[in-house]
DNA sequence: CCCCATGTTCGACA
DNA sequence: GTGTCGAACATGGG
């Protein structure tokens, strides 16, 4: 599940664990979420330091404990983090559980796609070299205006989703904000006019306002009924704003969902796409 | 059995 | 160097 919004809001799940200290540890070593991560550092060092606060950028999640002590967690495809009780008994994907003096903080990661990494000493180089987040000012018009320029050829589809200029955003949320942009997936990012290079500025920053709101606003909801994300994965899905037919392929590697009655490739970008997987 | 999945990475190739 | 594609990772649901 996790993009932007939703990583903000399993980070805070753990809340209730800030100011707390750890007592033990509990963790599936040999699980692939510990692949670039030595489980001996995590049980030797984690026991006795205290959680201090915790921050995301992207889909990244860094929680700072005393000493200078730096967990990172990434969600993967299917990660969360749930606060538990102190007498939490780890269930089968529990892989990872932190038991502190007043409760226990608990990854679960059935798929294995997340990572739990740790550093010691200093901050973790993903979040020393971080680019601007989707929300920060410095991420403007100018700075996207460039980096589709660098990327010209490549679907627009697939620039959205390059964590390292757009920390965060997944699958659901290009489509939702090149659907609300009215730009087609497939476009060539070179051929994107100046009007839908606002358009799809303006949307970025709309829809990941708007999805921190909306999903952590006040505890989980998905999004309303208007937005495109409901129903991308019904078949025979209608686009809530024309009320054609919403098709389905696949672009930049990723299932993909559009309006083709409101986002039409510029006739100069034909053969921009591949496979289509659903009418 | 088949296909699919809100993610990332890597190797092969044009 | 740029970009594309498919596979791989591991598990569960339809």
């Amino acid at each position: 599940m996790p993009e932007l919004a939703e990583v903000e809001y399993y980070r805070k799940q753990w809340n209730p664990g800030v100011g707390c200290r750890v007592e033990r540890v509990h963790l599936h070593a040999g699980k692939r979420v510990f692949r670039d991560t030595d489980t001996n550092l995590l049980t030797g060092t984690l026991p006795g330091k205290r959680l201090l606060e915790s921050r995301a950028h992207g889909k990244t999640m860094l929680f700072i404990f005393a000493e200078d002590v730096y967990l990172t967690i990434h969600l993967g495809m299917a990660g969360r983090l749930r606060p538990s009780v102190k007498e939490h008994l780890p269930e089968k994907h529990d892989h990872f559980v932190l038991y502190t003096e007043k409760n226990a903080l608990v990854f679960n990661d059935y798929r294995l796609f997340g990572r739990v990494m740790l550093d010691v000493g200093t901050e973790p180089d993903w979040w020393r070299n971080r680019a601007p987040g989707v929300l920060d000012d410095t991420l403007d018009r100018a700075a996207v205006k460039a980096f589709l320029a660098r990327h010209a050829k490549a679907p627009v589809k697939a620039v959205l989703l390059d964590q390292t200029r757009f920390p965060g955003i997944g699958n659901w949320m290009a489509d939702e904000i090149l659907w609300r942009a009215r730009i087609h997936p497939a476009c060539p990012s070179g051929a994107i006019s100046p009007q839908k290079v606002t358009a799809l500025f303006t949307q970025i920053k709309a829809v990941a306002r708007d999805a921190m709101e909306v999903i952590i606003g006040t505890d989980w909801s998905d999004p309303p009924e208007h937005w495109l994300f409901n129903h991308r994965w019904r078949d025979h899905g209608t686009c809530p704003d024309s009320g054609k037919p919403l098709k389905r392929a696949t672009i930049g590697g990723r299932t993909t969902c559009w309006s083709p009655a409101l986002q039409r490739l510029p006739r100069k970008a034909t053969g921009c796409l591949r496979k289509t997987v659903t009418q």
